[in-house]
DNA sequence: CCGGTTACAGTAACCGGTTACATTATTGCA
DNA sequence: TGCAATAATGTAACCGGTTACTGTAACCGG
């Protein structure tokens, strides 16, 4: 029994003999091992989290696949899991030290005390689009946030002459959409724009209503803004579709602008000037630094990948 | 020992007392039952699999949702891994028997030699957008193809005069593709008009590259046609970049209907005219029927879920 | 030729629960 | 009151691997 053991393992050697004893029994009784034996015995379950607060965001499927390929290459297998906002972190999550040897966080719901308990215990933590709390020195997986942003909005003011520009807070509210916000007041001011709160709309929508919370602000407010910077880009398809609904053209009236650059912006009418964040790169590094935190190797604490602007039509460019 | 391992899976019935006596040290121990050594001794995993084609496709959030929402009510994780066409289907899926209780397939990758394999050894399995061979009594969730394909056709002839439509095959060409097209032959012989192979394209490119097949159509044809059939709504908006690169207008010059009805359909610019499929439900049932073979109780080996052609502006109406 | 190392194979404890079965306490009924 | 039936708890085998440790044979240099 050892000896099968070892050799499916390849943990030593196995003379060649036994080898030939071994396989082609293996084949004729289709014997795979149980993965729950070897779970309790190794006490490993080959298994890696990712707790996301959904998974309905365009950014989630080149997130998974990103991940999901560098873990299935190194062995391991990808349990998902929701962990919205309106999620008890009183009760353990559906995915923790008790089912899988680390997880990937994509969520502000877990609290600080839990990551701390976990990072206690040595459970292995990647967060991502999320930075650690300062006491927890945990691999955090971000993309550029600031720079893109205030260069995006920059790009309004200076090439397109806006001045009165709304920033549109994503539903949910991630640590990002905070970064851009704070970018876009940056930008603002390096312009001696004066902030103008009534400016910054949304936040607690659900998800594809960008739409009706312009379509609510343009209610209650004659159109005095020029420009609309959405947090991403789902965003700012549904800004563009109530601001054409209400008779104005976009980018003629008004110039619309997102982040992340997914799949459709290239593809919208106009197509659409954001920021590009790469997704699935997001995933692949943290996967990689999940594997090494496994195997007790160095990793970085803070990997901020770089993102670029994509100038296209929906600011008013390339017309 | 025993006692405590009733009392946490509620099996049987234990006195109070003893549940006083047990509650406050599981919480001072902070006790959480190794799910490894509930797996080896139930022979059970509390696991469900996913095995998806591919995680990028529209489609696949919504599903997860659906899917994930009806497991975890019901105590089950979800494991999530691509089975993309190019997997070797010899070695063995990276979900099945030996770490799950049971696999959705939403692949056509996963070999019917698989399948029936599974199926005899009584490995629970409910297939997605995809029907069992005859010989397999096992669920299936499908959504309705044709009726709605047919309708949509027939609604690009009979109110906008299309007499030359192109059916642009989606990459991957899952069994959902093949129905839409038999649909849109249909349609056309319904109403006498001649199918032309010519007029059949796509099929084998990559994700949002219907505009490459469609440039590619253009290229070597003087357009011909008149209105476009995408075979899912993705498509559907990289063919009318394309065309508006081409300068020609949509649906001014061209019709372009799609199919899904996914999020954004709604929100482009012309809004796609579609077929709403109810993905999220698809998830639903699915986990739903997962769970009713896996409590030995009645399931439904075909479910088909209705469908509803929805009328926008892609086609030529509601201008 | 011998003691010591090396290479491999075998043995059995162990991982942490579940569950069949045995035991004890309680209840119901003649 | 006594005995069978029932309910609650205890005991220990078992799930199927991994791995520390032991045993054995081959190999090595002196």
């Amino acid at each position: 029994m050892a000896t099968v053991s070892r050799y499916i393992n390849h943990r030593e050697t196995v003379s060649d003999e036994i080898v030939n004893r071994i396989r082609p029994v293996m084949q004729e009784l289709n014997y795979v091992p149980l993965v729950a034996a070897r779970n309790l015995a190794s006490r490993k379950t080959g298994i890696i989290g990712l707790l996301s607060f959904t998974v309905e965001y365009g950014f989630f499927g080149p997130l998974v696949t990103g991940l999901e390929k560098t873990l299935k290459e190194n062995g391991y297998n990808l349990l998902v899991a929701t962990y919205p906002p309106d999620h008890n972190d009183e009760i353990a999550p559906p995915i923790g030290p008790h089912n899988a040897d680390g997880v990937v966080v994509f969520s502000n719901t877990l609290s600080e005390e839990r990551l701390a308990e976990w990072y206690g215990m040595q459970f292995p933590i990647v967060l991502v689009h999320r930075t650690a709390p300062h006491s927890l020195p945990i691999p955090c997986v971000n993309v550029e946030n600031k720079t893109a942003s205030f260069k995006l909005v920059e790009h309004l003011i200076e090439e397109h002459g806006k001045k009165q520009i709304i920033f549109m807070r994503p539903s949910g509210y991630q640590e990002d959409a905070h970064s851009r916000e704070l970018a876009y007041k940056a930008a603002l001011k390096a312009h001696s724009i004066v902030f103008d709160p009534n400016l910054i709309i949304g936040g607690n929508y659900d998800q594809g209503a960008g739409r009706q919370a312009m379509e609510e602000f343009l209610a209650n407010n004659p159109p005095s803004f020029d420009a609309v910077f959405a947090g991403d880009d789902d965003l700012a398809v549904s800004v563009i579709s109530a601001l054409q609904n209400a008779g104005l053209r976009v980018p003629e009236d008004m110039a619309v602008v997102g982040f992340d650059d997914q799949r459709f912006a290239r593809l919208f009418v106009p197509a659409l000037t954001t920021v590009h964040a790469p997704t699935e790169e997001v995933g692949r590094v943290a996967g990689q630094q999940m594997l090494n935190v496994l195997r007790g190797q160095p990793f970085d604490c803070m990997t901020v990948l770089p993102t670029e602007v994509v100038i296209r039509q929906s600011c008013g460019c390339c017309q």
